[in-house]
DNA sequence: ACCCAGAATGAATGAATATTCATTCTTTCG
DNA sequence: CGAAAGAATGAATATTCATTCATTCTGGGT
């Protein structure tokens, strides 16, 4: 970078100021560089789409040099296989861990929290289903990505089908099997998702929510309570 | 396709036989020539995923040379855009066809046509899938997606809330709304595509299917009949 | 038969990009 | 303090790929 050669007379800009003058190399732990390394991917991949994304983008986003990703993550394909796993274990661990949750005793709040979660958050979560999407459009074509995926995503949907199966036991709900619903919840948050990431003018947060509330109203009616959205609404015109 | 070159006389195979002998240039009207690419656009897709998708690789599955593409298209990008069009177009084409299909006057019967059409097909449906879902990866960065998507979604999107509507009328259903379930089923078809096209282990087009008839049934008793994977159904008296 | 508009080709070009590695810098430990 | 370990850098390299365009070929019109 130039380093310390003064800039020449010219008062004027020169092409490459070395990004302030503070700027010191730091030396970080192994651990530290590669999420850092892997949050600025996501970020990468939210703005301009996973066929886009460089190895140049990524580590000036992260604000480092170039050589900086193959060192420690050898290899661009690996990288992103990386990012995946850290998305895909981030998403489903938080799932699991309400869905286990003694800290929620009642069932209904459970899956209140569970929805809340699924979709729930900001911008960040915006990024996090970019990801998510991206390589879903790519998984059709590379089994490594189904494999990261369906591994977490296999325990996670064993755990929905016992929350849902403890429901309806303590409901006595008849006509209703919890491996059907499950599968069922799981797909529908999955397509709510989609329609947030593509269509937001159509659909916002607040409607993904009571549809998705409304799946489960009418599979557990003694559990899940009324729209609960504030005092919504019977303005539906 | 491949013409009628038949298999080859030498059994060795030298590095570039000009792809058969009898191989001809061949020249076709314009409109022909962009179907053909599509196609091959297509199917590339699939096989090696949006981002590994290059030029050489789509002109050469089309059995053409490497020029053609940008002579119709002008562009990659512009190839991308207009193949993302044709599924999308196709797609809610024929989810419109059924919707509207004066040909089916049951109500009834026409949901199960729907559902047909849209977890039916074979493997040409699965290359459709992940066409569709490479580009929903990349729509979150390229607004140029998110209008061709959203543009044919909100078309499909009424239709299915009038038919939804018409039903609700018809069987007297309370505590249902067209619009919120609507929104629900086009969500829930999208995940279970999802589902089909990343963990095809857990999730069959036969369970898709039963669990998609599952919240219609649930929805609409009186028009969805039971379990029965054949289409056939005897609704409403 | 012969012309020629325009369809098709594919070698050549140049831009973009992943990866390497010699060098520089920081920190730690004796 | 001095030196070793290894983290970080970024110029250089090799490759891959979209796009161009001079040239070749086809088929319908006359």
């Amino acid at each position: 970078m130039k380093s310390e050669g003064m800039s020449d007379a010219s008062g004027v800009m020169t092409e490459e100021v070395p990004q302030a003058i503070g700027k010191r190399r730091q030396i970080r732990p192994r651990a530290e560089r590669r999420q850092q390394l892997i949050d600025a991917t996501i970020r990468c991949i939210a703005q301009h789409g996973l066929s886009k994304v460089t190895m140049q983008m990524v580590t000036s986003e992260a604000g480092l040099s170039v050589g900086i990703a193959n060192l420690h993550f050898q290899s661009k394909d690996n990288l992103l296989k990386e990012t995946l796993r850290f998305v895909a274990e981030e998403y489903h661990g938080g799932q699991i861990e309400i869905m286990e949750g003694s800290d929620i005793p009642d069932l209904g709040e459970r899956l209140d929290a569970l929805l809340d979660f699924q979709l729930g958050r900001g911008v960040t979560q915006r990024q996090k289903m970019s990801v998510w999407f991206a390589y879903y459009g790519e998984a059709g074509a590379r089994p490594v990505y189904q494999k990261i995926v369906s591994t977490v995503d296999r325990l996670a949907a064993q755990k929905l089908e016992t929350l849902f199966a403890e429901i309806i036991q303590q409901g006595g709900y008849t006509d209703v099997e919890a491996r059907e619903l499950a599968t069922g919840y799981s797909a529908l948050i999955d397509g709510l998702h989609l329609g947030l990431l593509v269509t937001p003018r159509e659909l916002t947060k607040r409607r993904a929510r009571a549809v998705a509330r409304d799946f489960l109203r009418r599979a557990f009616p003694k559990h899940v309570g009324g729209v609960a959205l504030r005092s919504t609404v019977f303005s539906q015109r």
